[in-house]
DNA sequence: GGAGTTTTTCAAACCGCTTTGGATATCGCT
DNA sequence: AGCGATATCCAAAGCGGTTTGAAAAACTCC
């Protein structure tokens, strides 16, 4: 059923309806009343490929997922993220469109996606130091927001960030506090700007208290279960082995209370271990005990804000950029 | 830049242009080539919406992902699987459209996906026993693949399963070769086709050998960390504690793991746990010594297939409803 | 050289909606 | 009744591609 057919079962013209059903005032309520109700009965939607057409609007936001071998980003983080993003889109109707490619090929994606029309915004996942997709959107005129920053790029551009420096110093002097002089730092993948961000903080807390750190004691890596698992085992079974570990993820952190328990050590005695926690959907660090100490923040929640964010400037579009910091808990 | 200028620069008319990009073969060699060349030059693409109105069809795919309070689906098996998927979809020049809505609104939304012509098919994720939306695609004529099935429904469909019995009968019986009488079942939420049917392949295993299971030895829920721990705690701590658990995936199986730590119980030693492992990137049951001892399908690999599936069945419609049946090993 | 074929190109219709500018109906008022 | 103002509706022109049917050009062959 298309609007012509529809429009002729009701006796009107296609123009009144299509009034009719996107709330334009020039007609009658009670004529709208009678077109909704028939809309209804008769299961009657707009093709969306010729309103699409017709507006020169997609109404799809695009969420662009580079995986690799070494950068596994379709990770649970980005799950609860998208989760939450995906709610105001439906909310606000518009699509989420969802593009999976290889790490070499992202820039010709955003690029496509933007000639195409085929979506009138994007967001972008994990930016890295000095990002180039940031230039590249921003030369391509293409409405984004960055879950995350990109330190290092100067032009003003929309992001919502956690204030990852910040979380980690805190984290660190809460454990520095504790007595501990010998902190080792699980972090994020090198290159990633939060990571560069929270050893930032890390490094931070020692340098105000007088204190040295030790290289050895710093790692980089995708936040999975081995990667926590592996790095515990091999600084927990050296020979200076720290007496608490930060780490970034409740992932890894999981992995690292595996260590623990495989190398009879105790969480909380004979180790501490302060995480931070992004109140996944699947690994609630919560119950009467919680797993760990963490500084908290909601990447669901982070993942709605952004969306709002991006609709907002979709639909401004000569707006000054926005930023977003939140605090972690 | 849209056609017509596109074309007017070559000295060309569009329909020679759009035939020269589309592969038809009413257009001389050397003229194409002069054309592809203009278009990389040019950076020209045509509009997709445009496109899209034109030849009929969406060129894009459509996920619903069902988040509710009780039943949380985007979890990270779920990533897992569309990232299989969407590596398909974009080498074939489809996009992937995502729906996040709430329980109530799922049908609606499958109805409004098709109505409005903005998916040329859908994957359902999760089905339950006897599957309203099997009939509800069906009667809409929406070419869709179920990953997973639906028992109950005589409709022929397209679907890709894992064999949950077959797998959950050769693990039970695994742990009972060697020696277990009384093995408690972690299972996946109640009502969810894959757990009623891991439970069968439990319960067959037991019958079998002539041996019987006790109903509080068999749990459901989603499938978190924190449920693993929980019933790990509660069964083990009871007054008749299983030797061994099976357990539907390896996130409940980590919390599970955490539960035997907290009650100084070695895995292996004094508890045995097999697990459903979905083989997922950010949980990798490998390494020199694996976590656990499981029945592995790679749900990565399952989105793939599904998605092969999937465009095979709309680029053909009248074909006969396909099955894959994936063994675990 | 010209009839018959094949190759190459084009003008125009179409996809299903929105939207502009204009026509018609309705109403209040003198 | 007649007028202007306002409310209501409509015909037709886009949006930017694809595709049909026909024309023009190039090629064959006697």
């Amino acid at each position: 059923m298309n609007l012509k057919e529809f429009s002729q079962k009701l006796g009107l013209s296609p123009t009144t309806v299509s009034r009719a059903l996107n709330g334009y005032p020039e007609v009658n309520e009670r004529t709208r009343q009678r077109v909704m109700e028939a809309a209804e009965h008769y299961n009657y939607s707009p093709n969306s490929r010729a309103k699409r057409l017709a507006t020169g609007r997609a109404m799809a936001i695009g969420h662009i997922l580079p995986v690799s071998k070494e950068h596994e980003m379709v990770n649970p983080i980005f799950s609860d993220f998208i989760a939450g993003a995906g709610e105001r889109y439906a909310s606000s109707g518009y699509d989420l469109s969802l593009s999976v490619v290889s790490d070499e090929d992202e820039a010709d994606t955003y690029r496509d996606l933007a000639m195409r029309g085929a979506v009138d915004g994007v967001v972008v996942h994990g930016p890295r130091l000095n990002d180039h997709r940031i230039h590249l959107l921003h030369d391509l005129g293409l409405p984004f927001v960055v879950h995350g920053r990109s330190s290092e790029v100067t032009k003003d551009y929309n992001w919502i960030d956690v204030n990852n420096r910040r979380a980690f110093f805190r984290a660190t002097n809460f454990l520095i506090d504790l007595g501990h002089r010998s902190i080792a730092l699980l972090n994020g993948l090198e290159g990633m700007d939060f990571a560069a961000r929270r050893y930032d903080g890390f490094c931070s807390a020692h340098k105000d208290r007088g204190m040295t750190w030790d290289c050895e004691m710093i790692s980089s890596g995708e936040m999975t279960e081995t990667y926590g698992y592996d790095m515990a085992v091999q600084l927990l079974a050296g020979r200076q082995p720290p007496t608490a570990l930060l780490i970034s993820s409740i992932i890894p952190a999981i992995g690292a209370r595996r260590a623990l328990d495989d190398l009879g050590l105790k969480i909380g005695q004979d180790v501490s271990i302060v995480i931070h926690d992004d109140d996944l959907s699947y690994f609630r660090n919560a119950g009467e005990v919680p797993l760990f100490t963490a500084a908290r923040s909601s990447v669901r929640e982070a993942g709605r804000l952004c969306a709002d964010m991006l609709l907002d400037a979709i639909q401004t579009p000569g707006a000054n950029a926005k930023q977003i910091l939140l605090e972690a808990d």
